[in-house]
DNA sequence: TTCGCTAGTAGAACAGCGTTCGTCAACGAA
DNA sequence: TTCGTTGACGAACGCTGTTCTACTAGCGAA
């Protein structure tokens, strides 16, 4: 699935400008360095200034090549989403390929850094987007599931992977910085262990359970609790 | 449920410094002043300098009250929450308090600017947050969810809810900032229009669905998956 | 009443940010 | 060879969160 065809780019995208290689500066190398920086420390620790050190240069070239920051964002997650593997979509076994579909979306999104918080503020139409929107369509559709719900489904699924995607991702960044998620995990749990009973009744209920599981366990239950929610929508 | 018994503080929110009232300047009219500047220009409009000069002073003055931003935004965050009415729960009617509580949330959030993405950042934690973990806890156990599903579930709840929250919430930023959402999502329903049909069938089937519906139809479509979803877990 | 201490105030400054301006150099076309 | 275009980029603008430090107002003790 990547595209041999020229890919859709959406029109407000700039187009780059005229990529004459006098230096050896384009938006190829740009994307490049800025998903190292991404993977190493973040959107937070991807600061102009700091790529454009990583590239040999000043902040102000890079600005011949993307728009603004956001712009090299929007570009950066579309790179990203385009390396979710695509299958070709198969109706009797929909629910298996879409469980797999949004699971790896969610691991390749956290190997990013927090590049999921791109997704959470504006709707990602980039081509690659939109290739897993098409397949995830093209799944719900062939399900039986009726077009209004699938366009709305489309919504709540991307925004629950993307805020997943996020949380796992600031969990790995607060592993980088030193302090290690079990141990800030630990004194979450201590102090709800510590709240009083009586006017928690229901949590001290649950308490334990709230810190089972690792992220991918997590994040599976609630993927199914949507497409199981999904399958009520089913008309025959 | 405003809390006459004093509500129990996580342990790392630093401690008022002895509220000495010398000069009028304390938590509860810095929080009043963020949450005036939250709500009208959201998390990036309320700066400092700005919440300072609002108060009539230098930006220095607030550390003497507030650790840092991020703890003045926890802070907001917990006192947004407080807001959410709740009811007695009543077992019998556990679904529909659960959509209502959810979706008062929801639309509490969405009143006070961006204030969702704290939740996107870290597990909310405040005394407020708390009650209401717990009175959605207590709605899913006496509904004769397990235990593990019920303290995954909660989970998944308030990213989808939160995750919702800012989607909407970044709607009504751009209104403000001029660019009526509309005008957006009919260039980006155009966009959809024009793409190749041969390419994207699926999304063609659904182009008109997709732009269907209000915010709050919207959110209430998914959070009514999630509960669906919630309800094949109930165990006899 | 007076003194000294402390806790809140706030100006100034630091290091960083995204972005823009204006200059300079190199290349393609004429 | 010359000219015009265009990418490169140092410097600067205005902003951010935060800290340092000097200062002062008010209270408790003497």
């Amino acid at each position: 699935m990547t595209a041999a065809d020229q890919p859709i780019e959406p029109p407000w995208w700039t187009p780059r400008k005229n990529a004459g290689p006098r230096r050896a500066l384009n938006r190829e190398v740009i994307l490049t360095a800025a998903r190292k920086i991404l993977r190493a420390e973040g959107i937070d620790g991807l600061s102009m200034r700091r790529l454009a050190t990583e590239l040999g240069t000043g902040p102000a070239s890079l600005y011949a090549h993307v728009a603004n920051k956001e712009e090299l964002l929007d570009l950066l997650f579309d790179q990203v989403t385009g390396e979710v593997p695509l299958p070709e979509p198969d109706p009797t076994r929909w629910r298996e390929q879409l469980t797999t579909l949004w699971t790896t979306a969610h691991a390749i999104l956290i190997e990013n850094g927090d590049i999921a918080r791109v997704a959470l503020g504006r709707v990602p139409l980039g081509p690659n987007a939109l290739n897993v929107t098409e397949l995830t369509s093209a799944l719900l559709c062939s399900a039986g599931i009726p077009p209004q719900a699938v366009a709305w489904a489309l919504d709540a699924m991307a925004l629950y992977v993307a805020s997943s995607a996020l949380e796992s991702a600031i969990n790995a960044a607060m592993e980088r910085e030193g302090t290690p998620p079990e141990e800030y995990y630990a004194r979450v749990g201590d102090y709800m262990r510590g709240l009083p009973r009586a006017r928690y009744p229901a949590m001290a209920e649950i308490v334990e359970e709230l810190s089972n599981g690792d992220r991918q366990e997590r994040f599976a239950f609630g993927l199914e609790l949507l497409i199981r929610g999904l399958e009520t929508h089913i008309e025959k």
